[in-house]
DNA sequence: ATTCTGACGTGGG
DNA sequence: CCCCACGCCAGAA
């Protein structure tokens, strides 16, 4: 794309986060090496941030690489993030993603 | 323009 | 196992 490629960063995170399959969770990582920022898996988190005003986002599915939800915190609520989570089939145990490793849904792999 | 911070990740002690 | 420091990049004060 000549020039229309330069769409904010946080946009790319956006389109990746709303293909997160319904019970599906990803990393901040994987994300950000999909996007070829590898690097800044920080910026992915940051995105996010911005994403909270979207509805489009499911920004529940993205935890960090140890399926912590480390982002919790942001939502509204103390423990909606988990609520959404628990609605979706997920587990949450004291923050922490049960069987996140098979729940990870990975853009590189799965895209 | 400069400085700090941040929903991460990796590595080292 | 826990704690600390660095890298990375973008946005806000």
């Amino acid at each position: 794309m000549a020039t229309s490629d330069n769409e904010n960063f946080f946009e790319r995170v956006y389109v990746v986060v709303r293909q997160i399959p319904y019970g599906r969770v990803t990393s901040y990582g994987a994300i950000a090496k999909y996007l070829g920022a590898a690097r800044s898996a920080r910026m992915v988190g940051w995105a996010m941030n911005a994403a909270h005003n979207l509805d489009d986002v499911p920004a529940h599915r993205v935890v960090n690489r140890l399926g912590v939800l480390t982002g919790k915190h942001h939502f509204d609520g103390t423990n909606l993030m988990q609520q959404l989570l628990e609605s979706e089939g997920v587990e949450v145990v004291d923050n922490q993603i049960v069987k996140f490793k098979e729940l990870l849904w990975d853009p590189m792999k799965e895209l």
